[in-house]
Parts: structure tokens; C-alpha cells; sequence
RNA sequence: AGUCGCGUAGCUCAGUUGGUUAGAGCGCUACCUUGACAUGGUAGAGGUCACCAGUUCGAAUCUGGUCGUGACUACCA
């Protein structure tokens, strides 16, 4: 074995083995445990939040299968609908290439060849992180299979009336010209104006104080294009004469009305409200009210309009206004006809104030351009009747969250839905399966002959299909049950639906897990999975969010590896959308990664992500933690080369069969220390169950941590030197160490391998059958369980005490300045039968570990030499001093015991002298306390005898 | 503005139904290459649990408020 850990020789071959193997496939007792990979995009490449996530499925999963359960870990990716087709796009671009000259057909097959050449990456990556599952069921959305699901799940909603289509105004990404949900928009704060433009009163009138005019405001003059009206509060009494008259649209000379709504707020603004029902969504619903046309002005790409488009309130194309528009903006950009039309107001005098204002602005999380409401037909799921049940499903526990305050955060948004819109005007995507006549008529079918044939429409009659493709979530909301093969009747999906937990973050709870509660109810009558357990999101490490805008994402593979730091600069500066963002980001990365990123490995990587998963909302990633734990691999990992050594085998000499057999099944005298390490280990199993259990993976991955490093390694090992080297110990007592050194090493991989799969894969194939187990791979062994009849109470308070013994002599040692290596004499004083006892049992433990040269049990009244003291329960342990020793230090060591002593038998008799607490406490408090008091008693008695010895010199 | 969450050691975080001498890792100080490991060992230092008030015999933990901070929702004419 090497000296130290080096994952990557470990990593290299070990997952193929497992995957080729089929280990990964479902298999086990008629107990299922079923989970489903939250689909990445299947062009994409994984970022923390995956490798996270996936770190806390593969523990679950593994934990499970090891159980002995039937598991299935479902893979699969996404097919990301304007993620995708935006990166087909750029590269179509990048060869002078336009999308709409190359045709959809083309343009799909471009897509798909993409999909074809990177869609590997992904899955690749998750091979990786040592995730565990199932390839041999990987699915995509766009595949058949689950193409027909989503097909089969439209026309029902559709038939059953909870998919419609219609005339609204939605969130429009003028950048990707597509309609997209309001979940898709990010409001951010910017800082911008606020303009008041006059707005002349037609036919002459005047305003109560003598003006010619009213002011609107706006933070978005250009909408005034297609303003249809102006609204006033009925109660106004500025205004409220003014109702049923009429304004002159200033530049476009549009007569439109005044009209009395609640919306216009008195108190705000100038109490006037310019109305633009065909471009704001409040606007929208002021018209509707007040029977207002809708006029839109702007192109789908943003651009102001040629000839307007004139609807009626109920958006049918209407003449009630002409199309014109002012020829001076026609064709500008949207942002640019704002300052034009800005400064003709202010050229005609009609630019009454400016002012700076905060202002939410919505962009869209895909595209980063300003968010456009827009008219335009769309496709909505009636979600209301949809939620109930969904809503229910978590009320009555069904479905669970993990942890529990997640359900508010659900129920919050359950409680107020609006209907989502699934039309996309994309290509790459499940092309709706609705088909027009020429009059416009809808027919929803499986296919064109599937229509015709439901609908009696003859072939002369023409059909066009619709050209929009659903929201990528609109599939993802049916991926558990799609991918266990619905609409069929499959075994699988009897097997393993519903499955038993989800795992994701809590930022698409929206998008996601409330979208598939509804679908999954709806189509089988089962809630998709009976736990959400929700995980924080990765952040760097300053706290923010990781984003490629920001510069500041990690790749996970770059962890495992390492990366250098040009490397990773150059990976994170290229291909940025603001490229005026380089030299800053470059600037950072450097500052938090100065030599780049060394290689952890993914065993290390994953025991981090899993000690970071606590209850939080927010991890901060944090190298110097992956650093610790990877120097926990490299404990392990040296821990068993001791173990090796210990029992002999050597890389080219293994032990005999014979030998293996004498180790597990010749005659053995168990000391203190393997009693008592047998019975921590219980312990330690018990923690970890429990924690993971408890979905506590930070409760778990610091059990283990704690009894590999600071019990087995930095106790017991240091233990069984003593017996393994003493040439008196008995063959027994020798063989007694080796056997618990092997099989604690041996329960302590299978404990830990669904944290760590690659390393304890690696030592269990040696240490396995050495330690009597069978079994080809430690991903199939049996779960460790806690062994109640092995704990152990009285050796865990021996070892207690032994370790405070030699504590208390290394304390001595350090303080007084002798040398580790210099043995001393040592004598004890004023124990009880138990002390002795422990002694005597343990004699050559303490002086192996505190290198003494003798020990002498002190009676009453036997003499002891002026020594430095340090206590053990009330027994005194004696370190003679020899004369040399500094006794100013001594002096200063007892007297800042004593202090603390002091200070805390202060507050222990405080408690007990006031009566109120010893009257209303507990029993079993009082007790506690009272025993806390004795011994602060003692400790105090004894430290000021001490220090009154040393004064006396 | 509303809702929810958070504030514990220099840093990153645990702290289960109120009773601990408030813990861990990293970092820091001193010492140590001793035959698993310097990706190590030994011994230490370091906290008014944001602040104020309350409930209680007892509060990091429960309640109310203040301050700071984050997320989401809404508004922003």
C-alpha cells in the first residue's frame, strides 16, 4: 500500500467494475426503496448543486440497497427546452447560420446531433461522483416512451377542460422569443426614472385648477404608444368630474377616455394612471373592467411596431382605433424609443418632471434581457382543481417535507395559483398536439389521422399543427411515473411508484416538486414520492449564489482531479455573456484560489457535501473542510496499513488461509481496550443509523468521523501497540488485538461506504476475507447493525479513566516542559478499589502510552515525594519532580484549575443554596447537581492542598 | 410593504422535548519526525450564544420587541 492516500489510483477502475457488474441494478428482497434523479439538462454539465445532491441520493440509495432493500436509483436527463435550443443557436450563428432559414426539421436534427455529442458529458459526470444508478433504465424526456406520456397527459387535461387555450398577456422573452411562466422571471432592484408626461384633455376642457391638461407617470414612456384610456379613483374629487371625457393622446393623436377605476390611487402619484391593457399586466385587467381595446405596439423581438394591432377587450381584432403609429419611432428598439419619446415630450413641452425612482424590474432567468408583457395565444393548465389535491396530499402526510418548515413555503404558494402557461415558442420541445383548420378551429388529438377521424374531417380539409412546444417542465412534472414506462401497466411501475424520497433544492419547489404532486395524483391516483427531503444550495465562498454570470461556479469533476489556476480562470471567463466581467472574475478567482484547486478525490468531495447537509438553507462551500476530510481518507487509509502490518500481511506476501483462520478462530483473551472498542463501535453504528434514518447525513458523516479518527485510530491502535509489541503478551491476548483491529476496520468500511463507496471498495477487497467476510463487493454487504448485547458500560468508563490518567501525566509532561521521549515515575495516591483495579488491569497500557518507567500504588500514610499532580476523579496522580522542575510553572498550571474549579463550584452552590430551585427542580436535577457540588469539592480540596505543598517549599 | 428564515469561537457550522463545565472541523500558540499517518502527534488559547425585556427554580433553546442579514411574494401609474 502507499504511504499516504492517493485517491485517484483508488477511483480509477472501481465504478466500471461495480456498472458492468450490474450492482447498480435493481435487486434484493421484496422491500422496495425507489429514487428518482432529479433530470439535469442533458446538455449541460454538472455544478455544485449536483454534486451535492447527488452525494445525498447515492448515500440514501446505497444505505438502502446494503439494507438488503430492492433498489432502484432512476437516472435520466431533461431535454431543456430553451437552455438547448438557445446553445444550437449560438453555434448556428457562430457559422453565419440562422435557425428560421434552416427550417425546423433541420434545425431539430442539428439539435438532436448536439444532444447526440455532449449529451454524454452529463451522465459521465455523474459516473464521477461514484452515484449509483441504474443505467440500464436511463431515460430522457424526449424519448418515445415518454413522449407519449406527455402527449396521452395533454389530451386528457385537454378533454377534461383543464387545458386551454387563449388571448392573454404573459411574460415575453423578447431575446428568445418565446412566452415563458412567471416562475421563469427574476425581479430585480434597479435604480431608474420615473417620468410625468401632460397628457392634454380633448375638447378644451380644463381640470378643476384651471389646467388644459392631466400628468401621468410612467417608468415606461414607450408603452404610451398603446395607451387606451386613463384612469382616475371614482372618490377623486380632483378628478372625478373628468370621468366619461376624453384625452388627446399626445404623438399619436388617439382620442382615448378617462375612466373612474379603483386601481388609480389617490394618494400615489399624481392620481392619474395612463392605461396600457396590451402591455401591463394590471393595465390588462383595468381594460377588461372598463371595456377599454387593447392596442399592442411592440414586435416579438421588442421593436416598435409598423402598424399597431388593434383588438377589442375580448382580444379579437377590432378596428376601434386606427393601426398608425408615429413613423419617427417605428422600427426602434424598445429602450431607445424610451429616450426618443422622452425627449419629444420634452421637445413639445409636455415632459412635466423626471424623477429618480426604485423600481423591480423583471427579467427572464434564461435570456437576462427585461421581461415584456405581451398579448398573444397561448396554452394554460387550470391548475385550481389540480392543487386541491395536491395541497391535501402534503396536509394529511402523505407526502412529507424534510425538513418540515418547506411545507409553509408550499403551502404559501399552493394558496395562491395563477394558471400556468405550458406553450413555448420554441422548436425543441413536445410539439403541442393540436391541429387548426383554416377558420382557426382547435382539434387536440394524438396525431393528424387521429384527428380527422375523431373530428369526421375529410381530407380536403386543411390541418396545420400547432407550432409551440410545451415547457420542459410540463414533462418533468410527470418523470416519476413516465419513466417507469405509464401509460402501460408496467411491473416497475407497480414496484416502485410511489417512490420514496425526493431530493432536491429548495428554489424549485415551484417549478417542480408542486407540479409533479398534481400531475402524478391526477394521472395515477399516487402521490410521486412520500418525502421531500430539501437540501440548502451551494454557495462559494463568500456566500453567494454560484452563477457563470458571477464567475464563481465550481466544477465538481475540477475537485475530484484538481485544476490549476490558469486552467480554471480560463474556464471561467470563456464563453461569458459579459465578457466586460472577465478581469473581475479573473481578479477573485485568483484571490480565493491562488494555487489553483489540488486533487481531493470523490470519496473526500462527497463526505464533505454529505457533513454539510444539515438543516440550513444555505451551504457555503468551504475548502478548508474538503481538506479535512480528505485528510480522513488518508487516516483511514493509514489506519489499515497499520492494520496490515499488524497481522502480517504484506502487499506481495498475504496471510495463509491457515493464518486467516488462526486470527478469526483460535483462542483469544479480549483486554480492556477491545471490549471497549467492540462496544464504541455499537455506539457509533446506533449514531449513524439513526442520523441517517433522520435524513441528518452533517449527524452521520460526524459519527463516523469521530469514532474512525478519535477512537479507533487515536485510541485503540495507540492500545494494541502495547499488547502486539510486548514480547510477554500471551498469543491469545495477541491474537485478541488482531481480530478486533480487523473486524472494527471491517464493520467501519461497511458503515461508511455509502458516504465514501470508492475507499472502502478498495481496503474491504483486502480486509474482507481476512476478516471472515464473503461477498464480492462491499456495495452488496450487509448494512452494519447495532448490537446491543456488545456495549459495554463498564470498559467505557475504564477507558475513561485510563485515558484520563494519561492525560493527566501528558499535561504534566507538557506543562513542566519534559520531553515526550524521557520516561518519568509516577505514583498514585489516595485511590479506591476501582483505581487499583484498573491499574493492575491496565499496567502495561499506561506505561506504554504515558512512557513511564514505574508506578507505585501510594497507601494511606505512605510518603510521596514533592511532585506535580494531576487528578482523576479523587484519586491523585503523582509525577515526582526531580528536583530540575520548574515549580513557578507547576504553581500557575494548579492555580488555574483551581480558578476554573472554583468558578464553577461558585455556581453549583449558588444553585443548591437557593431554595426556590431545590424546592421546584426535579429530583433527578437536584441529584445531578448535588454530585456536581461533591465533586467540585473535592477537586477544589485537593488542588488547594497541592498548592499549598508546592507554596511550603 | 408582507411572509418565512437566520444571527453560537478568527472562519465554516452542530447544539434533538428548556437542566452540558456550550461542541466539531479549519485556523492560531507551544512542543515533537517515536517503528500507520507531518494529509501526522501531544498539550493549549479562544465564546456576555446579536441586543433588550419577559415566562421559569433554571433560557443558546420558549414568548414579545429592537437591530442586522438573507430568501420569497406583492407593489412600484
Amino acid at each position: 500500500m502507499d504511504k499516504t492516500y492517493q485517491p485517484h489510483e483508488i477511483e480509477k477502475s472501481w465504478y466500471k467494475t461495480w456498472e458492468e457488474k450490474g450492482y447498480f441494478a435493481p435487486q434484493g428482497g421484496d422491500d422496495a426503496f425507489s429514487i428518482m434523479i432529479p433530470p439535469p439538462n442533458v446538455t449541460g454539465s454538472l455544478h455544485m448543486g449536483h454534486g451535492f445532491n447527488n452525494a445525498i441520493m447515492d448515500c440514501m440509495t446505497r444505505y438502502n440497497r446494503m439494507k438488503g432493500k430492492n433498489t432502484l436509483w432512476q437516472p435520466g436527463t431533461d431535454h431543456a427546452g430553451i437552455a438547448t435550443q438557445m446553445v444550437v443557436e449560438r453555434q448556428l450563428a457562430a457559422q453565419g447560420i440562422d435557425r428560421k432559414e434552416l427550417g425546423r426539421e433541420k434545425f431539430l436534427e442539428k439539435v438532436w446531433d448536439w444532444k447526440e455529442e455532449s449529451g454524454g458529458n452529463i451522465t459521465n459526470q455523474i459516473r464521477r461522483l461514484g452515484s449509483s444508478v441504474d443505467w440500464s433504465r436511463e431515460r430522457f424526456t424526449m424519448d418515445p416512451g415518454m413522449s407519449d406520456a406527455v402527449q396521452e397527459v395533454f389530451i386528457r387535461l385537454h378533454k377534461e377542460d383543464l387545458i386551454y387555450r387563449g388571448k392573454r398577456l404573459v411574460n415575453w422573452d423578447p431575446k428568445l422569443n418565446t412566452a415563458i411562466s412567471d416562475l421563469e422571471v427574476e425581479n430585480k432592484d434597479k435604480k431608474g426614472h420615473m417620468w410625468h408626461f401632460r397628457y392634454p384633455l380633448a375638447d378644451g376642457l380644463t381640470t378643476k385648477d384651471g389646467l388644459s391638461y392631466i400628468v401621468v407617470a410612467t417608468t415606461r414612456p414607450e408603452t404610451m404608444l398603446g395607451d387606451t384610456g386613463v384612469a382616475v379613483n371614482p372618490e377623486d374629487p380632483r378628478y372625478k368630474d373628468l370621468i366619461g371625457k376624453f384625452i388627446e393622446l399626445p404623438l399619436v393623436g388617439r382620442r382615448i377616455p378617462i375612466v373612474g377605476d379603483e386601481h388609480a390611487d389617490m394618494e400615489k402619484g399624481t392620481g392619474c394612471v395612463k392605461i396600457t391593457p396590451a402591455h401591463d399586466f394590471n393595465d390588462y385587467e383595468v381594460g377588461k373592467r372598463n371595456k377599454l381595446p387593447m392596442i399592442n405596439i411592440l414586435t416579438f423581438n421588442g421593436d416598435i411596431r409598423a402598424t399597431a394591432e388593434v383588438f377589442n377587450t375580448n382580444g379579437e381584432e377590432s378596428n376601434d382605433y386606427p393601426t398608425d403609429l408615429p413613423s419617427e419611432f417605428i422600427g426602434m428598439e424598445r429602450f431607445a424609443a424610451r429616450k426618443a419619446i422622452v425627449a419629444k415630450f420634452d421637445e413639445i413641452g409636455l415632459l412635466d418632471e423626471v424623477k429618480d425612482h426604485d423600481l423591480t424590474v423583471p427579467y427572464g432567468d434564461r435570456g437576462g434581457v427585461v421581461i415584456e408583457p405581451m398579448l398573444t395565444d397561448q396554452w394554460y393548465v387550470r391548475v385550481e382543481a389540480l392543487a386541491k389535491p395536491a395541497v391535501e396530499a402534503v396536509e394529511n402526510g402523505d407526502i412529507q417535507f424534510v425538513p418540515k418548515s418547506y411545507e409553509n413555503m408550499y403551502f404559501a404558494w399552493m394558496r395562491d395559483l395563477n394558471d400556468w402557461c405550458i406553450s413555448r415558442q420554441l422548436w425543441w420541445g413536445h410539439r403541442i398536439p393540436a391541429w387548426y383548420d383554416d377558420e382557426g378551429k382547435v382539434y387536440v388529438g394524438a396525431n393528424e389521422s387521429e384527428v380527422r377521424s375523431q373530428n369526421n374531417l375529410s381530407d380536403d380539409i386543411n390541418l396545420r399543427q400547432d407550432n409551440d412546444v410545451l415547457d420542459t417542465w410540463f414533462s418533468s412534472a410527470l418523470w416519476t411515473f413516465s419513466t417507469l414506462g405509464w401509460p402501460e401497466k408496467t411491473k416497475e411501475l407497480e414496484t416502485f411508484h410511489s417512490t420514496d424520497v425526493l431530493v432536491t433544492g429548495f428554489d424549485i419547489i415551484f417549478f417542480w416538486v408542486a407540479r409533479m404532486i398534481m400531475m402524478t395524483l391526477k394521472f395515477t391516483g399516487e402521490v410521486p414520492f412520500k418525502t421531500v427531503y430539501v437540501h440548502g444550495l451551494v454557495r462559494d465562498q463568500e456566500g453567494q449564489k454560484m452563477s457563470k454570470s458571477k464567475g464563481n461556479v465550481l466544477d465538481p469533476l475540477d475537485i475530484i482531479d484538481g485544476i490549476s489556476l490558469d486552467d480554471l480562470v480560463a474556464k471561467r471567463t470563456g464563453g461569458l455573456m459579459q465578457p466586460q466581467m472577465a478581469a473581475k472574475i479573473e481578479k477573485q478567482t485568483r484571490k480565493h484560489y491562488p494555487e489553483g484547486i489540488a486533487s481531493y478525490g470523490t470519496d473526500a468531495l462527497r463526505f464533505t457535501f454529505l457533513s454539510l447537509a444539515s438543516t440550513g438553507r444555505d451551504v457555503k462551500f468551504d475548502m478548508s473542510r474538503l481538506e479535512g476530510y480528505r485528510n480522513f481518507c488518508n487516516k483511514l487509509w493509514n489506519a489499515t496499513r497499520f492494520v496490515m502490518e499488524s497481522i502480517g500481511q504484506t502487499d506481495d506476501k498475504p496471510l495463509t488461509q491457515i493464518e486467516i483462520d488462526d486470527i478469526n478462530n483460535g483462542h483469544v483473551e479480549l483486554s480492556l481496550a477491545d471490549q471497549w472498542i467492540e462496544s464504541r463501535l455499537q455506539v457509533a453504528q446506533k449514531e449513524v443509523i439513526d442520523a441517517l434514518e433522520n435524513y441528518r447525513f452533517d449527524i452521520a458523516a460526524q459519527a463516523i468521523y469521530d469514532f474512525v479518527w478519535n477512537e479507533y485510530c487515536a485510541w485503540y491502535l495507540e492500545l494494541s501497540k502495547p499488547v502486539l509489541w510486548d514480547e510477554n503478551s500471551t498469543d491469545a491476548q495477541k491474537r485478541a488485538a488482531r481480530r478486533t483491529l480487523v473486524s472494527v476496520l471491517e464493520s467501519i468500511l461497511r458503515m461508511s461506504h455509502p458516504m465514501m463507496p470508492y475507499i472502502t471498495e478498495e481496503i474491504w477487497q483486502s480486509i474482507a476475507p481476512i476478516a471472515g467476510k464473503a461477498g464480492d463487493t462491499i456495495m452488496l454487504a450487509p448494512y452494519p447493525q447495532f448490537d446491543e448485547s456488545k456495549v459495554n458500560a463498564q470498559s467505557d468508563t475504564d477507558i475513561e479513566w485510563l485515558k484520563g490518567v494519561i492525560t493527566g501525566i501528558r499535561n504534566i509532561r507538557a506543562e513542566m516542559g519534559i520531553g515526550p521521549g524521557k520516561p518519568v515515575k509516577c505514583l498514585f495516591r489516595n485511590g479506591s478499589e476501582d483505581d487499583q483495579r484498573r491499574l493492575q488491569a491496565n499496567d502495561t497500557f499506561l506505561k506504554a502510552m504515558a512512557k513511564l518507567e514505574e508506578i507505585t500504588w501510594l497507601n494511606d500514610g505512605d510518603a510521596a515525594p514533592l511532585s506535580a499532580t494531576a487528578l482523576v476523579g479523587k484519586m491523585e496522580v503523582l509525577v515526582p519532580m526531580a528536583g530540575n522542575i520548574d515549580v513557578a510553572a507547576e504553581l500557575n498550571r494548579l492555580t488555574r484549575a483551581f480558578d476554573k474549579n472554583e468558578k464553577e463550584l461558585g455556581r453549583v452552590a449558588g444553585k443548591l443554596n437557593n431554595p426556590k430551585f431545590v424546592d421546584k427542580a426535579p429530583q433527578e436535577v437536584l441529584e445531578k447537581e448535588k454530585a456536581k457540588l461533591a465533586d467540585f469539592e473535592s477537586t477544589s480540596k485537593k488542588l488547594s492542598e497541592q498548592i499549598e505543598a508546592i507554596k511550603a517549599l
